[in-house]
DNA sequence: GTCATATTCAAGTGATCGCTTGAATATACC
DNA sequence: GGTATATTCAAGCGATCACTTGAATATGAC
């Protein structure tokens, strides 16, 4: 011990960013944005071992990202500070803007065809207020049934066909799904614009949309798993 | 190849937040916040080897947030966005509020004695147009020579004991160095206090408060960009 | 107490990382 | 051309990391 202060200083700025830095651990951090959850349903959801999951979730607590708390056998955990969020908002951010290989990744999820431009969050509140505007929530029925913004419709991805089918020509579609991290809006993005509809993507996922501090709606008998 | 996209986009963001999980790699992004520098510049600043400085920031460059250009024999490296400065202020936030070691770490260079909130630079700016504040720059006289806050005073972190000395012991000082990873400004503040001073931190640094679109006073016979 | 569930720990393995050392490459000046 | 300067490459070493496997611990139900 009793390095300089200075080099102490950045060894924690630098764990943060190592907690950050493995794949598996920006899923999981995806997954609690959603809301807290026990070890083995971020196992579930994520397709990892509960042991590794396990090992993970330790390292963001140790790196202060996330909490956890005893809730009879299962302990549950969930992000410490919304911030977080902004933190992978921003990574997001300058991996589009640096990197061209997210662009390739993404064009690739749309097919060749150049996807527009996301929708602002105020943006799409705004054309909702006025009701010209259909929003799509693509994420898994439990995760609609915690929360979405209000109006949402909920499709999965493999259901959008039949959907695009009962879908007024005109219309004006937003899609979103966890956030930044997440691909399913994009792939129905792709997906509705292959079928000649206008739809795009809402900036951010319903974690974002929560921080901004705007209303969602849970269906009832909510469950939290 | 051609794992899944979705896996692929996870990979790009965990190979950004690794760039910044070393913390060698922080001093040297903090170096370059200061300005472009060629690789034996930062070597020199950051005290790391030539070799070790040039793989680091090819690593960095390979995440995107660095660019160089060839100069002459020299490579030209730097920030390739200014948002990963705000990435590296939510570090610093995060860091600082999830993790009680940082307030230790601070703590200890105050001496044990509690810092004051530092001022935010709105604020700043506020009072030096009412000309109610000394501003202290306390980075190497290099640094301050290529750019600092109109007005403010340069002295060595060494040289504070007779910049105290000729000072009003009622007068208002605002502290800054290089920015969030930098603890001269702590260093200072301390001092300044130990002595019965009114001195405070600003927030952020130099970088943060061009990044603001403030303007910067520049010594004649300007190094280099 | 026994049993089942949920989580954590401990050991092992292959891969990657950070750093050093020494050689190789590129550019500028003579 | 040759020589000096600035940067990069390549090999090697110890440490750390992500993941697996299997055992250990803690809580609740019986």
């Amino acid at each position: 011990m009793s390095i300089s202060p200075k080099a102490a200083l950045l060894e924690e700025y630098a764990g943060i960013a190592q907690a950050l830095s493995a794949p598996a651990r920006l899923t999981i951090l995806e997954q609690l944005a959603q809301g807290a959850r026990g070890v083995d349903g971020v196992a579930a959801k994520t397709g990892l071992s509960v042991a590794n999951c396990s090992q993970h979730l330790q390292q963001l607590r140790r790196a202060g990202l996330v909490t956890s708390t005893r809730a009879g056998k299962a302990v549950i955990y969930r992000l410490s500070d919304p911030r977080t969020l902004e933190l992978m908002d921003l990574l997001h951010l300058l991996a589009a803007r640096n990197i061209g290989r997210v662009d390739d990744i993404l064009r690739g999820l749309a097919g060749g065809t150049d996807a527009p431009e996301p929708v602002a969050r105020t943006e799409l509140a705004r054309r909702m207020a006025m009701g010209a505007v259909t929003v799509l929530d693509v994420r898994p029925a439990d995760e609609y049934a915690a929360a979405h913004i209000p109006g949402a419709v909920n499709v999965m991805v493999s259901d959008l066909a039949t959907f695009a089918d009962g879908v007024d020509a005109g219309a004006q579609i937003v899609a979103y799904c966890r956030g930044p991290y997440c691909v399913y809006a994009h792939e129905a993005v792709a997906a509705l614009r292959a079928r000649g509809l206008d739809a795009r993507r809402m900036e951010g996922g319903l974690p974002e949309w929560q921080a901004d501090g705007r209303d969602v709606d849970a269906c009832v008998g909510q469950s939290n798993r």
